[in-house]
DNA sequence: CCATTCGTCAACCAGACGGTTGACAACACC
DNA sequence: GGTGTTGTCAACCGTCTGGTTGACGAATGG
């Protein structure tokens, strides 16, 4: 199961409520009870849904007497833009090697590029 | 299940074969048994998982005689990183304006949240 | 026409996932 | 010390997932 960080930042992110418990810890701590308000849901069921997305690595947890204030942490985003930057250049290079090679072709299938002599 | 498609592409690359298998595409367009060849999986499990990216909107397949070649679709990483990159920014500002805060404070002002113990 | 190649569909299975309820630990407050 | 608040742990349940095997469809090529 999702063994590697990748894996795991991309599953947690994956569930529609922990991409909005994200959304909400983007604009500031919160605690366990503040981050279930908004949903129908039990607040076990927000603890577990916070495990995973700080076994992610996207969020960490403090202390404050009987609160847990959540804490997003941004820096796991890097993983994944990196990833999928990587790859999106590749495929963008590949295009554009795949215009040139259009672009290399004989004349009489690209004709809108200047006025050959008519035959 | 997996309603939006953001949830759907979070999703998709959430399993480390089926990045594998985009990483794989970025290189260039590849039959299913091509890409089946490096895992040691069956065909089937192989065809599950492009069902998957294609779902996802990250891959596309096309007809060759009896081989489908399968297509990278790189369009949907935008989808991605325009939402990371969204709470990303909004993470950085909130760290921004707490630097502000701190650098406004008083030195001798210590931010403590239990009660203050008298003497 | 027949065999082969390439790939999908269907049924099944074990394990992970998201949710529930119930119990309980930790701390604050009166 | 007793009570309320905050949150986690544990067990359970239905569904989704990734894998398997077996059968089959579609197109190629003897």
């Amino acid at each position: 199961m999702a063994a590697d960080a990748l894996s795991r930042v991309f599953s947690a992110l994956a569930d529609p409520t922990r991409r909005d418990m994200v959304a909400r810890l983007a604009v500031g701590d919160a605690t366990v009870n503040e981050l279930a308000a908004p949903y129908d849901v039990s607040l076990q069921a927000v603890s577990k849904h916070l495990r995973v997305l700080e076994d992610a690595g996207l969020v960490s947890r403090s202390r404050d007497a009987q609160r847990r204030p959540v804490h997003l942490e941004a820096q796991v985003f890097d993983l994944m833009t990196k990833w999928i930057e990587r790859y999106r250049r590749e495929a963008e290079q590949r295009y554009r090697r795949l215009d040139d090679v259009l672009a290399a072709m004989p004349d009489d299938v690209t004709p809108t590029r200047g006025q050959e002599s008519p035959s």
